[in-house]
RNA sequence: GCAGAGGUAGCGAAGUGGUCAAACGCGCAAGACUCAAGAUCUUGUGGCUUAGUGCCUUCGGAGGUUCGAAUCCUCCUCUCUGCACCA
């Protein structure tokens, strides 16, 4: 065998490489005996550098378990590709005008021989390139099935975008408002017609499901954070604008404006201020429908702030007179409503004498804001009805549960609602309704300007202009700002009237865009609040055992006496005191006492605010403050300031929470007790969520809801090298879908790269197209799709990678999926990661897959630093390349670094000292091996065996390669030290090999073995072969060489003469514990062990007293 | 601001209630080999002390729980990562 100095990593490497391709082993197929095993690493994109000892970090770490796993005897699928869609090709080929197909390949190629050179067992046959017409076929083909299910839409919205790239972004591909490839370059927001994925229609089980997988925690957190998951109550709230509305309420047959719902609905609406028109119609019993008609016209006067409501038959009314009112009216709400015979019974005479007939088109042209009602329970007509009319005009089908059949309850609340202008909210904190003081629509909103008066359009426009003319990045700095639109919201709840601003801290598409605030329970409400000088008012009391109080009037020492602590004393005379709850009663018996007169003290409980007044006659008044006591209080509270009461006296809490003291309790976002809050009043902020919002129920004012910040994800890209959006556009047929048969829509391989624009758009051979629904000429879409499309389901064309009928066959995707274990980096956490299970969800649903989750393990692999401990990067010039690495250190012991000094998942530097290391740990085996004697294994090798086997098969399985190797070399100090047998020989080839394959099959082979180690078994540890008193001699052997080695070094210090000659003298029952070949062999001396009772030791010092158990005495010469 | 991860010897990094002055590697030091250097091997690598002992000080800082803490709890601090006015 060879030296270790004749041994040539390279020549080593390339002989197995080509061994192993040439017999194909690492193909594999699907099989009926084997258990599957897929281990997948995430592809890389194909740069132009070549690839670095990052990326062969990944390779090694999923390398290592793919061979580990196919020596347990699994069916390992372990595929490699390339994500082979980007803008860099395509910047190479723009600056080179060339073609960045060119690019791509030649990348490609040289990734390729590159891995190959790294010895990983992919099966090559299995490659995918996404930039292949056959893969992005399939990339097409999906896009066509989410636009079928109403998965792929297009729509106008702000977009981010990247000046750099050229292009739009998701939303995930967005960090800290600059671009995820641009560190530098700041997003801008376009308004652009874009094509999205409906992500968000799989939001909860996105979220839900997170809890099923074996991720790393800090993904699924910040997968968790990402979607925004939280729970609240949506409530609708009254608008009232400046176009105040005015009612036309037309009843139905055999009825009357005092039947029904009606007379309750005209109270309410004039409550409101509304001016209510509810005609009596002639004839009601027995009408003639036109005479109704033309009775309306007559005598109700529309414009263009009319709101006109039918019910039943007067809904038929309401549309003809639609047909016949000069100018456009504001709604058209139909309360069971119908328009033709068929649904009516046949009996009643004015379905004869009526013609029918309507003139849809002048009605829409009347009105465009129409809702129909359409109660559940109506059994009067039947529920196509509402579909009908909205057939004819379009309009809104509000589906609900009425008081009473066919909407005829006295309080129908969601007609009101339907007649009044509403506006729902998310709220997640439904307790603190009652401190509702403004509400805040988002300045980004579109339907803002309705909310802006003709007074307040002056100074919203020029806030409006500010806000849109601020960059993203001086936003933060920005604060909060805002002005007052003009218009109001009602409180549900207490019916107050509170204006209604719009700012930029609202964010215009989550929840409705528009905001309750309650500044006394959320610190942003409060800024806003604060700066533009609206009310506060506290409705939730802090949980406190003690009671606070503000004193005056009493002694200081009186206090202290019934041992209330005084917090703090103020200048003016106050005692700012907190009162243990044992103490209550006696403090207010002190109060009552002790307090002079012409004061009054008021005190915390923990229901709320308790006072004790005394007047000047000493009489003494108590009360509990809540909302009756409220008024009262506050007057009081002027006389004894003598001050004159205000008629609209001021919240007696606003004016506590002024008062530092009891701000703290008062003014808060955490929980609390209810006050303020008229019938809810006591109850905590859990039992006030639930309560509320079950009365907001019942009242149908709002619901549950749950809200999510997980957007839709925007996939178009202005970009050439991306997959083509299989959609054309055609000026009568619209938007039209490519249809399947045409896939794929190709990239043109003849197109001139000279400007940074997409060369698409003006290349007619591209973007000429007949429409494939009427044949007429139309244009191809030019933007091409996000390339997180590729590799959202690359993983599933690896199962089929050249089927060209399907996108693959489920057969075969049953039986390798899903991936067993993928491992790839954590910056992907919510791209990729949230891609690629949308994705797995969206073909589970149309039939292709019957799983959920595509990757039930994840791992994430750290990054590899420069040595200098910095990311590598070509500027800071500490990028440590593959090949390079491969040359100079060899393969297997740049892989043996790679896993050895630190557990996968955390970061680590590169360090060439640290390689050095592992070629030299390898250069010993190597040597060990030619120098192999092969023997009968020793007792204690053999213990080591299955020990060491034991654990490093658990260290590979939870990926802590680094205890596994520190094992390994254990493990190789053993077999130096003990006899073992060829086959035991090879047993440590096998465990070292996932490390370093191409040495291991070398020295296998070497060991006269036939075939691929490779393909041989990984070992089996056998427990019962652990000898424990092994483990206790090594344990003594250990403890005594220390102990002889320290003395040795005290004899050298001490400059006395060093010993050549150890005795050990151990208690009889251990003497075989000290097996002095072994200790000699460690300390380099020679041994003689003797049991302390043995007559003939030879112990000139008696050093033999020193002897106790487990330590046996020592005397060296 | 919120969330997550983390701070261990000169460095990287194990260790998550006693077996810990703390695996393993790198670095450093001494010794062996060599004419010498490198490679290799051996030993050492918190301090004091000692023929193998004993003691003290250490695991970001400060407290606490415990017979016992790097390890559990509380507070603070710093670093990294993610989200960023999500109502």
């Amino acid at each position: 065998m060879a030296e270790v100095k004749d041994m040539d990593f390279y020549q080593i490497e390339k002989k197995w490489q080509e061994r192993w391709e040439k017999k194909k082993i690492f193909q594999v197929s699907e099989s009926s005996k084997k258990k599957k095993y897929y281990v997948l690493e995430q592809f890389p994109y194909p740069s132009g550098s070549g690839l670095h000892v990052g990326h062969s970090f990944i390779y090694t770490v999923g390398d290592i378990y793919a061979r580990f796993k196919r020596m347990q005897g699994f069916n390992v699928l372990y595929p490699m590709g390339f994500d082979s869609f980007g803008l860099p090709a395509e910047n190479a080929a723009i600056q080179a005008q060339s073609h960045p197909k060119k690019f791509t390949e030649e990348a490609i190629r040289n990734f390729k021989s590159q891995m190959k050179t790294f010895g990983y067992s992919y099966d090559w046959n299995r490659m995918i390139e996404t930039h292949k017409p056959d893969f992005y076929k399939w990339d097409q083909w999906i896009f066509l099935k989410m636009f079928e299910k109403g998965l792929a839409y297009r729509k106008k919205s702000p977009v981010n975008w990247c000046p750099k790239c050229n292009t739009v972004l998701a939303n995930e591909q967005v960090q800290n408002g600059k671009c995820w490839r641009h560190e530098e370059t700041t997003v801008e927001i376009k308004q652009l017609e874009q094509w999205f994925f409906r992500t968000t229609s799989y939001a909860d089980e996105l979220y839900s499901n997170l809890e099923k997988l074996e991720w790393p925690e800090f993904i699924k957190t910040a997968q968790r954070n990402w979607i925004g998951k939280s729970h609240g109550t949506e409530i609708i709230f009254e608008i009232e604008t400046e176009r105040r509305p005015n009612f036309i309420l037309l009843h139905g047959y055999t009825s009357s404006p005092k039947e029904n719902f009606f007379p309750w609905l005209k109270k309410e609406l004039e409550k409101r201020g509304y001016t209510v028109q509810v005609p009596v119609l002639p004839n009601t019993n027995n009408p003639d429908v036109s005479e109704q008609v033309d009775f309306v016209l007559k005598n109700c006067k529309f414009d263009e702030q009319t709101v006109l409501l039918g019910h039943s038959l007067g809904s038929v009314i309401a549309l003809k007179v639609l047909e016949k009112v000069k100018k456009p009216i504001r709604k058209l709400v139909l309360a069971a409503g119908f328009s033709e015979p068929k649904f009516l019974d046949k009996k009643r005479s004015f379905e004869k004498t009526f013609d029918w007939k309507f003139d849809f088109e002048k009605i829409k042209k009347n009105v465009s804001k129409i809702k129909i009602l359409r109660a559940t329970n109506d059994s009067a007509a039947p529920q196509e009805r509402a579909e009908t009319l909205q057939q004819h005009f379009g309009g809104e089908i509000l589906d609900f549960t009425a008081e009473n059949n066919h909407i005829s309850g006295k309080e129908e609340h969601v007609v009101l609602q339907q007649c009044l202008e509403t506006f729902p909210i998310f709220t997640t904190r439904p307790d603190t309704i009652f401190g509702v003081t403004f509400m805040v629509i988002s300045a980004q909103h579109p339907q803002l300007m309705d909310f802006i008066t003709e007074k307040q359009k002056t100074v919203a426009q020029k806030f409006l202009k500010k806000i849109t003319s601020t960059k993203q990045e001086d936003m933060d700095k920005l604060g909060k700002e805002g002005v007052f639109t003009g218009s109001y919201a009602r409180n549900p709840l207490n019916g107050e009237k509170v204006p209604i601003y719009a700012s930029n801290f609202v964010i215009a598409d989550y929840g409705s865009g528009m905001i309750m605030a309650v500044p006394a329970h959320d610190p942003r409400d409060f800024e806003f609040a604060k700066k533009y000088d609206i009310p506060i008012k506290p409705v939730l009391l802090k949980k406190s055992d003690e009671s606070y109080s503000y004193v005056m009037g009493i002694n200081e020492e009186d206090i202290k006496k019934i041992g209330i602590t005084i917090i703090e004393k103020t200048k003016s005379g106050f005692f700012k005191i907190k009162i243990p709850p044992d103490k209550l009663e006696d403090y207010k018996a002190f109060i009552r006492k002790n307090m002079k007169a012409g004061f009054w003290n008021e005190f915390t409980t923990k229901k709320g605010f308790y006072f004790i007044f005394k007047h000047k006659d000493g009489k003494i008044e108590e009360m509990e403050l809540n909302e009756k006591t409220n008024d009262i209080i506050d007057k009081y509270g002027m006389i004894f300031n003598g001050e004159i009461p205000k008629n609209n006296p001021e919240n007696v809490y606003s004016w506590l929470a002024k008062n530092d003291f009891y701000k703290e309790l008062l003014i808060h976002p955490g929980p609390g007790i209810l006050i303020n809050s008229e019938d809810f009043n006591g109850l905590d902020t859990e039992e006030a969520k639930e309560h509320i919002t079950i009365y907001l129920v019942e009242k149908k004012l709002g619901r549950k809801a749950v809200n999510y910040k997980l957007k839709d994800w925007l996939i178009s890209r202005q970009r050439f090298w991306g997959t083509p959006i299989p959609i054309v556009y055609c000026d009568k047929c619209g938007i039209v879908s490519v249809s399947e048969k045409d896939l794929p829509v190709k990239l043109p391989e003849d197109i001139k790269f000279n400007s940074t624009k997409n060369p698409l758009v003006n290349y007619k051979p591209f973007i000429e197209i007949s429409c494939p629904k009427c044949k007429s000429l139309a244009r191809q879409e030019t933007d091409t799709m996000d390339t997180f499309v590729n590799s959202s389901w690359y993983f599933l064309r690896y199962c089929d990678p050249k089927n060209d009928k399907k996108i693959f066959d489920t057969k075969k995707t049953d039986y390798w999926m899903p991936i067993d274990i993928y491992i790839g980096g954590k910056e992907h956490a919510t791209m990729h990661d949230i891609y690629f299970r949308f994705y797995t969800k969206f073909l589970r649903d149309i039939g292709l897959l019957k799983f959920d989750e595509p990757a039930v393990k994840l791992f994430n692999q750290g990054f590899i630093l420069g040595e200098n401990n910095e990311k590598m990067s070509k500027s800071k010039g500490n990028v440590v390349l593959l090949n390079e690495a491969a040359k100079k250190y060899g393969v297997d012991p740049t892989r043996l670094f790679l896993v050895s000094n630190a557990s996968p998942e955390s970061d680590k530097a590169w360090s060439n000292a640290g390689v050095e290391g592992s070629v030299k740990f390898i250069k010993k085996i190597i040597d060990y091996f030619a120098h192999f004697k092969s023997g009968k294994t020793s007792k204690r090798a053999e213990s080591k065996m299955h020990k060491y086997t034991k654990e490093i098969t658990a260290y590979i399985s939870n990926f802590r390669y680094d205890l596994a190797v520190i094992r390994l070399r254990e493990l190789f100090d053993i077999l130096n030290e003990e006899t073992i047998s060829t086959k035991d020989a090879g047993i440590y080839l096998k465990l070292l090999h996932p490390f370093c394959p191409h040495v291991s099959e070398e020295l296998w082979e070497k060991l006269g073995n036939k075939g691929f180690i490779s393909l041989e078994s990984w070992p089996e540890a056998d427990e019962t072969k652990i000898d424990q008193t092994i483990e206790k001699q090594d344990e003594a052997v250990n403890q005594v060489v220390n102990d002889v080695m320290n003395i040795l070094k005290i004899m050298r210090e001490k400059q006395e003469k060093e010993g050549e000659q150890i005795y050990l003298y151990a208690l009889p029952n251990e003497v075989s514990f000290y097996n002095s070949e072994r200790i000699s062999i460690k300390i380099g001396k020679k041994v003689s062990v003797f049991a302390v009772n043995d007559k003939n030791k030879f112990d000139p010092e008696q050093k033999s007293g020193k002897t106790k158990p487990g330590k046996p005495g020592i005397y060296i010469v």
